[in-house]
RNA sequence: GGAGGCGUGCCCGAGUGGCCGAAGGGAGCGCACUGCUAAUGCGUUAAGGGGGGUUACCUCCUUCAAGGGUUCAAAUCCCUUCGCCUCCGCCA
């Protein structure tokens, strides 16, 4: 949600900022329904203000006077109901229609109308130069025995894997690797939940624009979660953080689930695109002056991560139409996968600004100083897809894989190699 | 799954229909006093929103877990939900 008193006071940097989206549907209809709302809620409180004079006047009027006072408070609470209502219709509307604003792009995103309006901003590493022909992970993980996608959709239907063997002591090795690199740099670790309500869901900013994504179980009203951002944000809803403990960083560990609807035919063999993965997260509730310099270091965070475990990457910068609903600017970073020759996203970072903070109320305050926290988030490792590019770029002739330096304190072993 | 209890301001806690945005205590802050890290006195300390304003402020509305209901009037009565606690059953 982005703050309608913006839309009121300066509806033209509210149109310029949405240029960067490349215009945005129903601000026209928010500015009227606004307009109405307020002129209907100065009669509404007028009444309400005249209606607790009378009602008060009741308690202590004699009781000669009680029967015709009543009566007139009567009246003016009749009046009341009927205008209420209407009120609460209109802001109903207001803010139905106010939900699917799109936050306000910062400034340094660049504009556009597609993904190729996105903006490489750098590389950063070498692509292996191989004297064999790559194979791709899927090809290197069965070789290796690191997972097992038949099987389990048999189980559990296609997009489903059995991590097996080596390939759990990596995925666990990269979970730890990735808390210990956080925990370094203050955040706090935390096992979210992965059963939400409607409300973390929606506070977020994942509903409404993105329901066809997400499980639900309707049987008890709860969604399973996409990612541990969701469980991250709301652990704060409706609390007041001191401004001076800000940032508040947390290394977010949870199993995400996706529908991946839509996405048919695109990824359909080994870790790349599945219902089920393990990511851990960062994530910030920021002081508004401060959240761009957040930003950057969580950015910093992901960047050393892929360099750590020596994998080649580069950075792209979100255009305005590729924003989604909740990020005033989302960078990307993007492995490059030689097996598959071509580029993997494995991590994001978003600054969500105020707009998941006023839905999920979560406020700050220090001296002489309140208001809206900003929240931002970024993957620290999204554990299969980081399987994939390890294993595509660190692959051997022999058909092995040598694992990174700062991973094999984690893994006990420095390769793996067929059976 | 069954039975019961509870949910008030930063904290504790009073409050069963109007005089309650809310006693009292604690804690914080300010001032006073005190020759000193104390005691005392006085004052003060919630949030959100609308309108006005010479932006120091004024005014109105809303909020006593949340939502709904009864009533001229609800922290107070009724219903639902959420959370916490106790007991029983069950299970890891």
């Amino acid at each position: 949600m982005i703050d309608l008193r913006l839309v009121r006071e300066d509806l033209g940097a509210v149109r310029a900022a949405y240029e960067r989206r490349g215009g945005v549907e129903g601000l026209e209809a928010v500015v009227e329904l606004d307009a109405r709302y307020r002129a209907l809620l100065g009669r509404v409180e007028a009444l309400r203000a005249e209606h607790n004079r009378a009602s008060k006047a009741i308690g202590k009027a004699s009781p000669e006077e009680r029967p015709a006072a009543i009566e007139d408070a009567r009246v003016l609470a009749e009046q009341l109901k009927d205008i209420e209502v209407d009120l609460e219709r209109l802001e109903a509307e207001l803010n139905d229609a106010a939900s699917f604003l799109p936050n306000l792009p910062h400034h340094s995103v660049p504009e556009g109308t597609s993904e190729d309006d996105n903006v490489v901003e750098r590389e950063v590493g070498d692509k292996p130069d191989f004297d064999f022909e790559a194979k791709d992970h899927v090809a290197l993980g069965e070789s290796l025995g690191l997972f097992d996608s038949e099987r389990a959709a048999k189980t559990s239907g296609s997009r489903f894997v059995y991590l097996t063997g080596k390939g759990v002591i990596l995925e666990l090795s990269l979970v730890r690797f990735a808390i210990d690199f956080l925990l370094e740099r203050g955040f706090s670790p935390v096992v979210t939940p992965v059963l939400v309500r409607e409300r973390a869901m929606y506070g977020t900013g994942f509903l409404p624009a993105e329901e066809f994504e997400y499980y639900k179980i309707e049987k008890d009203d709860l969604y399973l979660t996409g990612t541990s951002e969701v469980a991250l944000a709301s652990m704060y809803a409706d609390e007041t953080l001191g401004a001076e403990g800000l940032p508040v960083r947390y290394a977010g560990m949870s199993t995400c689930f996706r529908r991946e609807a839509g996405s048919y035919g695109k990824d359909t063999k080994g870790l790349i695109r599945v219902h089920q993965f393990d990511k851990i997260e960062q994530f910030s509730f920021a002081h508004p002056d401060d959240s761009w310099d957040e930003f950057a270091a969580i950015r910093t965070n992901q960047e050393k991560i892929l360099q750590a475990l020596e994998i080649p990457y580069r950075v792209l910068v979100m255009c305005g139409s590729d924003l989604g609903a909740v990020a005033a600017k989302k960078v990307d970073n993007e492995a490059w996968i030689p097996g598959g020759n071509r580029y993997l996203e494995l991590t994001s970072a978003t600054n969500a600004t105020d707009y998941q903070s006023r839905r999920l109320n979560i406020r700050y305050k220090g001296a002489g100083d309140k208001g809206l926290v900003h929240t931002l988030n970024g993957t620290a490792c999204a554990v299969g897809r980081t399987i994939v590019a390890l294993l595509e770029n660190h692959q051997r002739a022999d058909g092995s894989v040598s694992i990174p330096g700062a991973l094999r304190p984690y893994t006990g072993f420095d390769s793996i190699a067929p059976e």
